[in-house]
DNA sequence: GCATGATCATGC
DNA sequence: GCATGATCATGC
């Protein structure tokens, strides 16, 4: 095991090309070789293995990049294999923590973040299941630099945390306030708290962060050598740096427009199912769809199309995947898929209204879910849902046509959202924890969240209100 | 008429 | 075959 007197700052002042001279050696080689080689500890992180042991420099929390001559940032970090065969990865990307006190008072280019990340040197390996982490093995390195299309949304990314900050509102941060550019909390656990300048509320301590989504484009583009997606840029110009302000006035133009006269216009089959979708896929003339273009996967948007009748409600309330029983039982609140769902997706609303019988666009917004509701109501419906599949609860009874009656959170339960089925049909089942005391049975039909008509009305209504 | 259980349809 | 976004169907 290394000593710190063995270690040669030095090494810091590498040149670039010593540095990638280096990291070619690392490529192909797994954690094993590396703590070997280096005499280093086998429980450490592959991260602090490299730094420490490949390079030789003590690992930091300067405010500098570790190579501090080349200004080049080290990282390294895991992607996984999907079920599916795709690879995506498995965390988001730490960069430094947020000092609230500081950070405001700079502008981008001065900002900790500017100075210590512009470029990054990442490392990735292959994180697999049931095999020894010792044998985890760096696949890929790159040096990376942002796009010029991706630091302008990463500014405005910077901005929208800082202006929270400045609002005293640091509290409330949410990932999902922001595209590629994220705030995570991070710390020893959740409670680490800090200062911040506008409000005596103590907040949760956060780091700036590359988001998850961000990073699985990445990795999508070295782990397949084929096709590049459409870059939405290809379509539209970005408009004061903005893909909310560049998308909204596009979309906008078109206000008023009936469904029949933009399938006419932009020539949709009317057969599609998806023909909502189809027409703001039109309008921006991206080929495929929205949701699938670089830039939305980076800031996992979700496209949701929405129908308001012209009684002014909802039909349906909005699905996500199912949740498995056997997961949900394990997980903390704060760690939970659910929440991790909520905080971090960004909604793109396109709201169409209906008239005398036909349907026309009306509006369009970029929504996240506020913490506060969060943290509240949709934990509340975690909790309950959580507790009733531990106790092996879920039935209530049964309809007189033989449907079974759930005790999950219903409508009633929350305003903001419930939990129900969502499967291919009622035998569409996962395995539970619990045995179900009225059925017998250790599987139950898919079930998911669901966000309520009722509060998907309230927040598209209020947007109405003000822009209008 | 709505809430809730169930299911469809598409794409990978 | 399954995940996921979207919608149907009917008992209360």
């Amino acid at each position: 095991m290394k000593t710190p007197e063995l270690f040669d700052e030095k090494n810091r002042d590498l040149t670039k090309e010593e540095i990638l001279e280096k990291v070619k050696s690392l490529v192909g080689k797994q954690m094993i070789d590396i703590y070997e080689t280096n005499d280093f500890n086998k429980k450490a992180s592959f991260g602090y293995a490299i730094e420490e042991g490949a390079f030789n420099y003590q690992r930091n929390s300067k405010s500098e990049a570790d190579f501090r001559n080349e200004n080049i940032e080290l990282k390294v970090t895991p992607y996984k294999r999907n079920k599916n065969g795709s690879f995506s990865s498995k965390e988001r990307l730490v960069l430094n923590i947020i000092n609230y006190m500081e950070e405001y008072k700079k502008t981008f280019e001065e900002s900790s973040l500017w100075a210590k990340n512009q470029t990054l040197l990442i490392l990735f390996y292959e994180h697999v299941q049931n095999i020894s982490r010792e044998n985890f093995m760096i696949n890929y390195a790159i040096l990376h630099q942002f796009t010029e299309n991706d630091l302008r949304i990463i500014k405005n990314d910077w901005k929208t945390i800082i202006d929270k900050i400045k609002a005293g509102k640091a509290h409330e941060i949410s990932e999902g306030d922001t595209f590629y550019l994220g705030a995570c909390t991070k710390g020893a656990n959740s409670d680490t708290l800090r200062q911040q300048p506008f409000s005596p509320i103590l907040a949760k301590q956060r780091a700036f962060s590359l988001k998850t989504t961000y990073m699985t484009q990445i990795v999508k583009e070295l782990t397949s050598r084929t096709k590049k997606t459409d870059s939405l840029f290809d379509y539209i110009d970005l408009i004061d740096d903005s893909i909310e302000e560049s998308i909204i006035k596009k979309i906008s133009f078109y206000y008023g427009y009936s469904v029949k006269a933009l399938m006419e216009l932009f020539d949709v089959n009317s057969n599609a199912k998806n023909k909502l979708e189809m027409i703001v896929n039109r309008i921006l003339g991206i080929k495929r769809n929205l949701s699938d273009t670089p830039e939305f996967t980076k800031a996992n948007i979700k496209v949701k199309t929405i129908r308001v009748n012209s009684n002014n409600r909802i039909k349906e309330s909005m699905s996500f995947p199912a949740f498995k029983y056997e997961e949900i039982v394990k997980e903390t609140w704060e760690e939970s898929k659910t929440r991790a769902l909520f905080e971090s997706t960004k909604f793109l609303f396109i709201v169409f209204r209906e008239k005398n019988g036909e349907f026309y666009l009306d509006d369009v917004m970029f929504w996240n879910m506020p913490v506060n509701l969060i943290d509240n109501n949709v934990k509340k419906v975690w909790d309950r849902t959580v507790e009733i599949v531990k106790n092996g609860n879920i039935v209530a009874g049964y309809k007189d046509n033989g449907d079974r009656k759930t005790n999950f959170p219903s409508t009633k339960f929350d305003s903001v959202c419930h939990v129900r089925p969502h499967g291919q049909n009622a035998k569409d089942v996962y395995s539970l924890p619990t045995i179900d005391k009225v059925t017998g049975s250790n599987v139950y039909t898919k079930h998911c969240f669901w966000l309520n008509n009722s509060f998907i009305l309230k927040v598209i209504n209020k947007h109405h209100e003000n822009i209008s």
